[in-house]
Formats: structure tokens, sequence, C-alpha cells
DNA sequence: ATGCATAGAATGCATTTGCATTTAATTCAC
DNA sequence: GTGAATTAAATGCAAATGCATTCTATGCAT
């Protein structure tokens, strides 16, 4: 039988970026999870509410100045967060629970719903976001290669 | 290969990158899981069969060996897979439910657990690398720094 | 207008996971 | 040797998530 010597295949090399990257994922948000809980909330909780909070990345209302530029539509905040459609919305009414978040009817399509970031949730915001950053800034941005599996 | 650009402020180069790895592990893991469960798997399930598969390091030394080069202690399996130690003993119950592991003692220190992959196992595996590759290649073989994002 | 198909969002349910605790076996101090 | 402390793994429990379903609102054809 042929035998296989520890040669560099692709499939080899596949599998390796993706344990890599599945150990990056892992610890990354694993860290960030312990420390974004002690605020309150989770990755999740944390990817909407920095959505909500950077407002369509701050250049783009698109609701005609209507409404706070922090309100987005559900399906706008879904297509930027890899969730699915009901974990989002749970996730949004936890927010809201929290007064975090305030849910609202949308004009145009009232079969949507209109989040937008309340003061609180601001406030929140500005808390953890430096929290955030430095969870990233510790786990990417030393060691991330191969090393990275050594604590 | 090379995204790297240290040109942007560290913060948002960080945020982007961060970005990106989950953008690539929620749909390479989501794709992996929907195409691993047709076969009863789950792709934690998977990751603890191919460690099992796989032997000791790495690669399958011999081919009739009936030794335990497929024998593990559940605390080794701990330290390759990124799992809580609960949830490593529960995915293992299922693999074992359906027979495609073995727990055993562990004759030197008989708190441990021995976990080996059983024929079946083997079979298993065999059916499913080729689907796991398949799916590694479509999602990280092609565009995967920043174009990934869009569909 | 009326009825039927479709879209947006919420909910029921099952599964997976992590934390805390428990159970069993080993090691250490005495 | 006996008992406390420690380690390995399993289990109770709660939280998060996805799939399927449901409910309401919209759109389209008649």
């Amino acid at each position: 039988m042929a035998v296989e010597k520890p040669e560099c295949l692709p499939e080899r090399l596949l599998a390796q970026e993706w344990r890599d990257i599945l150990d990056v994922h892992a610890r990354t948000m694993c860290e960030l999870d312990r420390e974004l809980h002690a605020f309150g909330l989770g990755a999740s909780d944390f990817e909407v509410l920095d959505l909500l909070a950077q407002g369509r990345d701050g250049d783009d209302r698109g609701d005609g100045g209507k409404d706070p530029y922090g309100s987005f539509r559900v399906q706008e905040l879904a297509s930027g967060i890899h969730l699915s459609q009901s974990a989002l919305s749970r996730v949004i009414g936890r927010l809201e629970k929290d007064g975090l978040v305030a849910r609202g009817m949308c004009a145009q399509d009232r079969r949507g719903v209109r989040v937008e970031i309340t003061d609180a949730g601001r406030v929140r915001h500005s808390e953890v976001l430096p929290i955030q950053r430095a969870v990233l800034a510790r786990m990417l941005g030393s060691g991330r290669g191969r090393d990275a599996v050594r604590p």
C-alpha cells in the first residue's frame, strides 16, 4: 500500500489553516465572552450593540434623516451579523429587556421592526468598546500564526 | 495570503481582522455542520473523530495495527479540541452511542478513560473526510482576505 | 374588494455548550 | 493504615442557537 509521507498536500494545508482559524476564533471568542459577561453582555449582544452604536459606519443614514442614526431594520442587522434570524430576534429581545435598545414599528413597512439604540445602550457600548479592543489586541495582535496555541 | 496592511489605525485594523475571522468561521462552520449533519455528525463530533482516526502523531502509522494507535485519554483529546471538558464528555457519549468510538478504563490511572475509535468509526470517518475537505477547499480556498464577505 | 401567495419578525422545540457540582480514584500528610 | 486534598471524568442546570412553524402585514391577481 502506498505510504503517506508528510508532504504538504493542499488538503493538509487547508486542514491546518482551518485548525488555526478554529483556534484563534475559539480563544478570542472565549476571552471576549468572559470579559463582556462582566457587563451583562454576550459576544452576540455586543456585536448587535456595536452595529447600532456605529450607525451604518457613521456616514450613510438612508432614512432621510427622519429616524435616528442608530436605527436599523432587523433585516439590516441580520445581514451584518452571523446569526440566524431567530437568534437575532432574541438578542434584540434581551437588549431591549435591559433597556439598551428599543423596538419600534417601521413606518414604511409595518411588518418590519425598527431597532434603535438608547442612551443607556450608548453608555454601555462606550464602556465595553475598550474592553473589546483590548481583548482583540491581546489575542490577535501578538502571536497568531502557529504558536498562539501555547498559553 | 498576507492581508496585513499596517497603514490604518491599529484598532480599526484589529476590528476588521476580527470581523474577517468571524465571517470565515461562521460561514465555513455553518457549511461544515450542514454537510456533516447528513451523516449524523456535528462539527465537534467530526473533530473528535478526526483526532482519533488520525492517531497520535497526526499520521496514520502502518495500516493493519490493532494496537491502541487510535486510543486517547479524554484529557489528550481535550487539549487538541476547543471544547469544555463537559462538552467533550458528551460528544464522546454521543459518538459511543452511535458505535463510532468505545470507552474503556485506563489501566495506569483508573480515574481516566481511554477512548478509541471503532471500525464503524473509521468507516464513518473515511466517508466524511472528503466532505470536510471539499467544504474547506470551497470556503477557504477561494477569496478569503476581504472579499469573502460579499456573497 | 377578496383571496392567495409571500415577506418580516417572533415563538416552540430540540440540540449544544459552559459553569458548577458530583462521583470515583489517586496522592500526600500524618 | 486513615483521612484530607487533588485530579479525571460525568452530570444537573441554565443559556444560546438553529430549524421549523406561526402570526401579522403586504402585494398581486382576479
